[in-house]
DNA sequence: GCTTGACCTAGAGTCGGCTCTACTTCGTAG
DNA sequence: CTACGAAGTAGAGCCGACTCTAGGTCAAGC
């Protein structure tokens, strides 16, 4: 174990979800805010903000931005002050994807749902007569 | 052009938004409810049932059901009568999925949409300043 | 002093879902 | 008759996002 503030590669592995191979691959493709600090050895050695970072960048993969876009978006924050504009450029159109998403998903649900209904009235009516017999 | 219940598979690729690539793949992976029809020269002639049959799919594939998994439900359709129980199983299970998703993608636009409302009031906040000056 | 386990690097491999290539065969238009 | 376009087949290739392998370092425990 690392002192309170550090944290091994391991450890953010079981905090986030993600696998080691999955975080040294983030940070390979430069989806880390901040340089991973290194410990004795050569180590990574994580911080609880770069564990918030990744939480993030777990959303946006989730929600499909691709890792070259989040990258994009990471490289934004690491330039620091004065780009704010093109960040909130980059979000907004992830939000108008996610929407779109959301629409198509629900026109799925839809169907599935109708789907699901026909098929639970005939189950039941075919266990109705089974009964009656 | 055939008559006017046969499509050619451009027709159907036009119709339902996949290539033509896509529509034999999906054929030679088994999501076709019905054997397609060959007209002469060996060609695929399609009807609107088959149409149907796609869009379907193509609502299951969009919200993310695995092509096996379509496989299976098709040739439970394929057997006719008497599998209808399986058939609910498996698009139940599907739409606890699709369920799942939607929730996870509020929760990822809870978050962006948090983020966009950040920044968008501090580059107000510096346009607003500039525009003071 | 040897093993174990967590870590390191570079790079190869996997998986799903198409997409594309190479080459052939038609039917129609010029 | 030649060319074109749209179709056919079999199979290779691609892309994204990991995931895994091989081979190595190092500290702690037996």
């Amino acid at each position: 174990m690392l002192d309170d503030m550090g944290l091994s590669i391991g450890q953010v592995a079981e905090r986030t979800g993600l696998s080691v191979h999955a975080l040294r691959f983030y940070e390979k493709e430069g989806i880390l805010a901040r340089q991973v600090q290194r410990g004795p050895g050569g180590r990574r050695v994580y911080t609880q903000q770069d564990i918030d970072w990744l939480r993030m960048c777990i959303m946006l993969r989730m929600s499909g931005m691709p890792v070259p876009e989040i990258r994009r978006y990471t490289e934004l924050v690491r330039q620091g002050d004065g780009n704010e504009l093109q960040r909130l450029d980059i979000l907004k159109e992830h939000q108008e994807r996610v929407q779109q998403q959301m629409v198509q998903l629900q026109e799925c649900m839809d169907l599935i749902t109708y789907k699901v209904g026909k098929y639970q009235d005939y189950v039941n009516s075919i266990a109705a007569k089974a009964v009656g017999q």
